[in-house]
DNA sequence: ATCATTCCTGACCGAATGGTCAAGATGCTT
DNA sequence: AAGCATCTTGACCATTCGGTCAGGAATGAT
């Protein structure tokens, strides 16, 4: 009775269907590519229809409204970025964490460049659907993670920098990639972005910011 | 007689018109504001029209239609853009170089924060209306560059990193604090960032990016 | 065969969209 | 005071927007 619930699906979840698993996903793409391309509201629920291959009324029938599949998709965003980097201590080597980091959050924003674009453009908009998600849950997730940074500086194993600007710099520079993937393509001349491309780009921040935070590539001793 | 003119305004520029001045001032602040928030198809010009506080239709009167009120936008910004850090030679010294690059595009992401945001949404959304700029202008600003960090690094100035990559690290770092401010203040627990967060940030930036590509923080020597 | 549930969709709605236009207000120049 | 260019704006238009709804098609259990 509430605004936002899908008017169908009174057994919850998934049902009996393989159609409704199906044109779901369908739905998703589109919806997350649409989205990624114009915003929230320069989207339109008939062209994500149309690129998904079904009535406008059908997207409606499965989402229940535009805004519900918006939140949907960037649920489905957070819980990616949340599996990331989930269990690390104190007492793991800097470098490799890092460089974990750098490379799993590089993946991340290859495998789903479209997802990656919708959260940078809620984020642009103001986050207006996200403000409770980056107070709460990802304020947590920095902090812990910052924690943890500052212990290894305490320990001489890297500079003492402020690792909160550390963790925007690494997000900054690995979301560029998928974000404006249109401004990297134009000024390199490229099609798209090649496995060796990425591969190269990869190793090269790892190697500016580890270095850039004085910490030391590998370690040699236990 | 072709679609994107501006229908008065025949005398080109200015004219007497204090007033033409002062409104088309308001319009632009207003529509930098709005596109920024909610990207190009989710702008409205009634929307623009209120905050700027005119009727709509004088809005279309002063800029002739939405798509050459947002063009004009971008090539205000572009004009900024191309302002930047504009004379630099190989016999520069590389930390000074970058360090003033770093911060001018600091200052530029924080005086205009909303062109800023506008381009973002631009270039997210594939960069309809800057293919050509990105192609053009702006790579041969990017290769110009390259090229004097490139030799740079044969003089042993500095890594041999890629300077391109080098040049969007930059770039990715300082939009963020513009672009994701959102972000930054939601993750960090701040109403605004202040003068002394923006000096830190820089101070943190300049440090780790200089450090991490081996440029010595300043020549001692002549 | 019956029946309930799920799925599907064209027709439709009020609101908002970008844009046009005609008619008048304002102000500068002579 | 006449004349002209600039400025201002409400009324209006075709199109598109998100969303509703009624009714029919599939589907599966009994």
């Amino acid at each position: 009775m509430s605004q936002g619930d899908v008017p169908a699906n009174p057994r919850g979840e998934g049902g009996n269907g393989a159609t409704r698993e199906r044109n779901e996903r369908e739905i998703l793409a589109a919806a997350e590519r649409v989205f990624a391309a114009h915003g929230y509201r320069g989207a339109s629920l008939a062209t994500i229809a149309e690129q998904a291959g079904l009535p406008k009324s059908n997207v409606l029938y499965y989402m229940g409204s535009k805004r519900g599949l918006y939140v949907r998709l960037l649920e489905r965003m957070m819980a990616r970025w949340n599996a990331l980097l989930d269990d690390i201590s104190v007492d793991d080597d800097p470098a490799e964490v890092l460089e974990a980091f750098i490379r799993s959050k590089m993946q991340l924003s290859r495998r789903h460049p479209e997802g990656s674009r919708l959260f940078a453009a809620e984020i642009l908009g103001g986050a207006p659907f996200l403000q409770e998600y980056l107070r709460g849950d990802l304020r947590d997730w920095v902090q812990a993670r910052a924690a943890i940074f500052r212990q290894w500086a305490e320990r001489g194993l890297m500079d003492p920098v402020d690792p909160v600007w550390l963790i925007f710099l690494i997000w900054s520079a690995t979301q560029h990639y998928a974000d404006f993937e249109a401004q990297v393509l134009g000024i390199t001349d490229r099609e798209s972005l090649s496995d060796a491309d990425v591969e190269a780009i990869t190793a090269f921040l790892t190697r500016v910011i580890l270095k850039g935070c004085g910490v030391t590539s590998r370690p040699q001793g236990a």
